[in-house]
DNA sequence: TCTCGCAAAGTCAGAGAAGGTCAAAAACAT
DNA sequence: ATGTTTTTGACCTTCTCTGACTTTGCGAGA
C-alpha cells in the first residue's frame, strides 16, 4: 500500500466517523503516519479536489488546522432543479436530454443513467414519464 | 511457445486464482517472465480486450500498477433468469422481491436498486411493471 | 498598541518510480 | 511476395515523495 491511499484513506475513515467533516493539524497527522507534512497536502490536493466532492478550508500559524469536508449539497441541489424542471410532463427526447445532463453533473453514473433512461422510455404518456423521473431523483436525496 | 502466448496463460491463471480480478507490477511481471516490459502491454491489448470481457484499469507513477478484470457473465446469465422470471407482468410486491434479488446477486448496487424500485413503482399495472422492468434488465446486459 | 518571534500551513521544484506510446525490425503466415 | 503479428527499445507522461523556502497568524513583551 503506497503512502499516498494510506494517508487517504486515514482521512476517509475519520470523515466517515465524523460524519463528514473533520479538522486535522498537518503536523500531528504527518507525525503519525510518519511522514512528511507537505505529504499531507499533496494527499488533499490530489486526492479530496473540489470536483470530488470535498471542501478544504484551513489556517496557518499557531492553533493553525486544515478543515476537510465532503459536500453532497449541490447533488442535492441539481436533484431539487432537476425535479422542477421535469415539471408534470416530459417527452421522451427532453428525458434524455435531462438524464444526460443528470450524468454530465457527476449525480449519477453512466450505467445509473442507462438504467433511468431505460425505464423512462418504458411509460406511455409523457406525465407517468415526469412522474417516474422524480420519483427515481427523490431516492436519490441523500 | 510464443511469448506472448505464455504472458496471456500467466496472467490468465493469475486471474482464475484470485476469481477474476488481478493488479499487477507491469516491470515486475515483465522481470519474472524475462520479457521487456511494454511487451505486457503488446499482451494485454491485443489478448486482453474489452470485446473479449476485459477491463483494463492502471496508474502511473510510484506505487503504479495495472488492473485486469474479467467480466463476469454469470451476472448476464442472471440478467436472462431475471427477465424470464418478470414475465408479462408482474406485481409492485414481487418486483420488490426481484430487485432485492438483482442486488442480492452483485448484480445491481443497492443505489442501482433503489433507482429500480423508484422506477418500478412509478407505474400502474403489472403488465408496464414487468416491460420497464426487462427494459432496464436487458440495458444491465454487458 | 506595536513589534518580534515562534508555530503553524503553503508552495514549488527536483528526483525518482512507475506505466504508456510508437516506430522499426524480426518473425511468421498465406 | 505480401501482409500480419511479435518483439524490442527509446522516449513520453503521469504520479509520488521530499525538503528547502515562503507566508500567515497568534501571543508575549516592550
Amino acid at each position: 500500500m503506497i503512502l499516498t491511499d494510506e494517508i487517504a484513506r486515514f482521512i476517509e475513515n475519520m470523515l466517515a466517523e465524523a460524519g463528514g467533516c473533520i479538522e486535522i493539524c498537518r503536523n500531528d497527522l504527518a507525525g503519525k503516519i510518519g511522514c512528511v507534512p507537505s505529504q499531507i497536502n499533496y494527499v488533499i490536493t490530489s486526492r479530496f479536489t473540489p470536483d470530488r466532492g470535498y471542501v478544504i478550508e484551513s489556517r496557518r500559524g499557531g492553533g493553525g488546522y486544515i478543515r476537510i469536508i465532503k459536500k453532497q449539497f449541490h447533488k442535492n441541489e441539481y436533484l431539487m432543479h432537476f425535479i422542477q424542471a421535469v415539471g408534470n410532463e416530459i417527452s421522451a427526447e427532453n428525458a434524455a436530454v435531462f438524464i444526460g445532463n443528470l450524468e454530465g453533473h457527476g449525480v449519477v453514473t453512466p450505467r445509473e443513467a442507462a438504467i433511468i433512461a431505460a425505464a423512462a422510455s418504458s411509460v406511455d404518456t409523457n406525465a407517468k414519464r415526469a412522474a417516474l423521473l422524480k420519483n427515481i431523483a427523490v431516492t436519490l436525496i441523500s
